[in-house]
DNA sequence: CTGTTAGCGCCTTCAG
DNA sequence: CTGAAGGCGCTAACAG
């Protein structure tokens, strides 16, 4: 309600003096000091931040793109993210998108307009030529591999890590093997593809279509997966999937259905879940976390200035050997 | 970068008539507003909404506070919120506080610095009479039963709720019922251990206190709460469990573990997730979704000003018979 | 040490 | 139909 003039004239001091003591600056007497904090208690004053924002042409307010946040890996980047943001001192305005290009922009038209400093892009369905555009207005940061481009990003090397993936399954003795995503048409999705393909050319094994899963995102699409699966002729015997949750949703209906893990289907999970490890599910640890809050920790970077150009980092992923491959 | 006295100067109008372009106002002649637009696009103007956010002494954004955000229950709860928020223009700011009170505190001070119009706590750890104080700052709406005070709120009855769980079960033939919960300090869960405690009551049994599973929140704490389970000596016949992950991961460990479902074990979850369904999950539908969009609406119809006085609204339940009970 | 003053970018009376 | 001017609340030179 009231404001800094009025604090200044009960006070009896100027404005000036009043914004000195807010803001902890040296060089006020004492007694003034006091007399404006007495002030500032018994009006029960409170600063107007929008003022700040508008003098500052900043609001220490990163904006978040991404298209569900009610799903563990988007979930777990957030923490990330959002554990680094308390650090550095961000407020997050997140964006559930569900892939919306109009959602995504949007938060693009925010950071134009001046209301937040940067943007963090979890998962996109607008080009990146479009992102380009807004550029100028502040810094992009992706979560996604986007080669020789002037955006920031981090990013896993989804092609290598799928490699290994299959190469691991192939050493176990499997030929037959099918993975699951959750959207066909993403970018990281077509990584994996390739990776898919290469990779049964170099074992002489042919490349089967229909043991490739989409829609896979949470347990109950592990559990539709195995359905759809136990529908085919033709069955892989081990797979890779999305995420910790799938793999408790296919192990769940596996057990229902007399499928034995790991002998008559053999599993990798594409993450680090809790879920995991509670259910000794081997994992591929992609770093999500990480990923979160290297994106956070660049774009801070970028915005406080200390960098200019784009940053580019690549997070390391491991795996984690446990008894379901 | 360009503001709209640059855009005045080179359209060659006033700020006056480019803010009337700006914002469709009427009686502009036809030759300055195409002036004035072809400017904006040369320009590539956008405006500074902190400017309007200062001037307007609003910002059209609402805070949300919530434990965790990667939790179906909280995440199905916002989708609501974000759907109501989507309609009727508003942005939202998260705040995920993992129960700390600081984190729940900043937000609310967001609102007295004008950062927000108004606050939605989903869940919190403050005391209902610190929240108060924020009163006069913006409406606060809260997603529990908070009896005779001066907010607003929106709540499910959770001990009749409750009651007609235990009452279900009763009525299968069941004597040894137990639950399990997110936390036990939380104002629901005790609401429920009344109505766990009454039931008993009534219904001549004795209360078990060691059947009450604290923090089961996703499948992992579903397939540890078998595990605890199975190492007491005295075990529930039936549970009542917090969600639809909890009790996936119930009936996958239990699958494991030899226990058939709902022959050894009935199950009743706690909300109506997908995976309820595609297990055939009885349920208590709690009408989550709902909850945040009215949540929303409320707060929206407070910061207009439709209403004046705090509003109250219940949600209603209902029991979904499947085939876990 | 302290006060005066000039904006930050925009909208909105109030006079033409 | 249009423009000048005041002010939203705050900070940061710039003078004392």
């Amino acid at each position: 309600m009231a404001n800094i003039k009025e604090i200044a004239r009960i006070a009896g001091v100027s404005v000036t003096t009043v914004s000195r003591v807010l803001n902890n600056h040296p060089y006020v007497k004492e007694d003034k000091r006091r007399a404006v904090l007495e002030t500032v208690e018994r009006l029960n004053y409170s600063r107007n931040i929008n003022a700040l924002h508008l003098l500052k042409g900043r609001t220490q307010i990163i904006g978040v793109i991404l298209p569900m946040i009610n799903h563990s890996y988007f979930g777990v980047m957030m923490e990330g993210i959002a554990q680094e943001a308390l650090k550095s001192g961000y407020q997050l305005m997140v964006s559930q998108t569900s892939y919306q290009p109009e959602e995504e922009q949007r938060m693009l038209e925010m950071m134009r307009n001046k209301q937040i400093d940067g943007v963090i892009i979890c998962s996109r369905s607008l080009p990146l030529e479009h992102l380009e555009a807004y550029n100028p207005y502040g810094p992009i940061v992706l979560c996604e591999e986007i080669g020789p481009r002037p955006m920031s990003s981090v990013f896993l090397n989804h092609y290598q890590c799928f490699q290994e993936g299959i190469r691991y399954l192939w050493n176990k003795g499997h030929s037959s093997i099918g993975y699951s995503i959750s959207r066909m048409e993403g970018p990281s999705s077509s990584r994996r593809y390739e990776a898919y393909c290469d990779m049964h050319e170099e074992l002489g094994i042919p490349v089967n279509p229909s043991w490739i899963y989409d829609h896979c995102l949470d347990i109950e699409d592990g559990v539709l997966l195995v359905r759809r699966m136990l529908e085919q002729a033709d069955r892989p015997s081990a797979l890779i999937v999305t995420s910790g949750q799938v793999a408790a949703g296919i192990l769940l209906e596996a057990g229902r259905q007399g499928l034995r893990v790991p002998e008559d289907l053999a599993l990798i999970s594409f993450d680090n879940m809790p879920i995991s490890e509670v259910l000794g599910i081997t994992t591929m640890d992609n770093g999500i976390y990480t990923m979160g809050a290297s994106a956070m920790s660049i774009a801070d970077e970028l915005i406080r200035g200390t960098t200019s150009s784009p940053m580019t980092k690549e997070i390391p992923f491991q795996l984690i050997e446990r008894s379901t491959a």
